[in-house]
RNA sequence: UCCUCGAUAGCUCAACGGUAGAGCAUCCGGCUGUUAACCGGAGGGUUGCUGGUUCGAAUCCAGCUCGGGGAGCCA
């Protein structure tokens, strides 16, 4: 069976007789003309058809077309500016594959729970289709990034056998009989590597039981966490900013439909330039001040927080030295200032909030078995943690990158459920 | 867990104490350049559930169910 063209690539063809399979996305027809919208999953064309150009059989096989039927058609690829991208197909020919029964989601507006029912139907809407092209080329560019960089991709398992950092609420599930929990990181199996492998990262699905019901909080989310041997708090970071600033590079490169079909403004992506700012978490606390917000040292930024700091720059902005009790047991505490530690989180701007959070961990034994201790963690469940810092421990840093929020920041969107093709959220994870 | 908002035709909404309505979708008819096409016609309802107030409830009150937005937590 030959493959057809993709609408994508039309503009290949001007002029020559080419076959495209889709499917039916809109009809508008008129006694002697028909215009029928074709999708294929790489864009959107209309292909255009003539009463007393074809038979009459083929008349009547495009008349009957319901929308979202599958079919194929044959025609001449011609330049039109009427027609939406700029080409159309004069259609010769016609193929049903199959006719589709009444689709429920038509071209006029949805509400939010109607449409999430349907998320399997919704994701073929060119804006939902926009979004999820988006996230493929950022996941892509992740991992070419990282590849580029000889970055060893070492996945992290996602039964674990006890919390990884002792503060979220994990899934449980049985284990055989014995209790066990979903990942909600990777990243103490990502020390064991990098410590093996010198630069490492995973990337898969992480769970958080949390009955959060926000715009920024799923269930189960995408991250990205790299770590590095011989890595402190500042390689950490330019390393950051110098990811970010490739993802987007790619999405601006090579989504411009996509991002004009969102109605993204991508000049607020394309002024992005490093170095990010950096700020330290005692400089936040002033700048919020100033604003004229009533702010503790040693409390923790809320979203509202983190939009008014972000608010402040053009690019994203590292908050870096948070107060020690903040942050989890395996941050580092900055020498020069014990009471913090070297860590940084990456607010997005444009108020989308913490994209990466991250930091240098502790690289001795006696302080990381005192932590635990201060946090209430069982010793033996982190021995083999613990083995890290007794085998040839080395200074080391890393970060998660959340691919939602990302995915969100990057196509303006103002809910990460539209960031991914089926989102887990607090009351809903069906389909 | 808490705060807040909501539920009426397949969908999006209106009717706010007095016979439940529109646009879209569906079906039928018309139209040779449509852009969420347009024009004419038809079918389509136990107003989320239970109870209460009232001569009379989609409308007012209480409880329940399901959901949206937000807080905390985090990516």
């Amino acid at each position: 069976m030959l493959q057809g063209v993709s609408i994508k690539h039309l503009n290949q063809h001007l002029g020559e007789e080419v076959m495209l399979q889709g499917w039916l996305y809109n009809k508008r027809s008129s006694g002697k003309i028909q215009f029928l919208i074709l999708r294929d999953g790489s864009g959107l064309v209309q292909g255009v058809m003539v009463k007393k150009e074809v038979d009459q059989e083929t008349w009547a096989k495009a008349n009957s077309l319901t929308q979202e039927s599958s079919l194929r058609v044959w025609g001449i690829v011609r330049e039109e500016p009427r027609a939406v991208g700029g080409y159309e197909l004069q259609v010769t020919r016609l193929e049903i594959i199959s006719l589709a029964a009444e689709y429920p989601i038509t071209h006029k507006e949805h509400g939010v729970d109607f449409l999430a029912d349907r998320r399997h139907l919704w994701i073929r809407t060119p804006r939902q289709s926009a979004i999820l092209r988006i996230r493929s080329e950022i996941e892509h560019a992740l991992r070419e990034f990282f590849y580029q960089r000889e970055f060893v991709l070492a996945d992290a398992p996602i039964i674990t056998p006890a919390a990884c950092e002792g503060t979220t609420t994990l899934f449980e599930i049985d284990y055989h009989g014995n209790p066990a929990f979903l990942s909600q990181s990777g990243q103490l199996y990502s020390e064991a590597t990098a410590l093996a492998l010198g630069k490492v990262y995973c990337f898969g699905p992480t769970f958080r039981a949390e009955k959060s019901k926000t715009r920024r909080h799923l269930m189960e989310f995408w991250m990205l966490e790299a770590e590095m041997a011989f890595y402190d708090l500042d390689d950490n970071m330019r390393l950051q900013e110098e990811m970010i600033m490739f993802v987007i590079d790619r999405v601006l490169h090579r989504c411009r439909e996509d991002l004009k079909t969102l109605g993204r403004d991508t000049d607020r992506l394309a002024s992005i330039s490093v170095p990010f700012p950096r700020l330290s978490y005692t400089e936040a606390v002033e700048l919020l001040r100033q604003k004229g917000v009533a702010f503790e040292w040693g409390d923790d930024f809320g979203a509202p927080e983190e939009t008014l700091i972000s608010e402040n720059f053009n690019a994203p902005v590292f908050v870096h030295r948070y107060p020690t009790a903040l942050k989890a047991f395996y941050m580092k505490p900055d020498p020069n200032q014990p009471e913090v530690v070297l860590g940084a989180d990456l607010l997005a701007p444009e108020g989308y909030g913490e994209i990466i959070g991250g930091g240098q961990r502790i690289d001795d034994l006696t302080l990381l078995e005192q932590r635990l201790d201060e946090h209430g963690l069982p010793r033996e469940a982190f021995e083999w943690y613990l083995d890290l810092r007794r085998y040839g421990s080395v200074p080391h840093a890393g970060f998660g990158l959340g691919i939602e929020r990302t995915v969100a920041w990057i196509c303006g969107l103002d809910h990460v459920r539209e960031a991914i093709p089926f989102p887990r959220m607090l009351y809903r994870m069906y389909p």
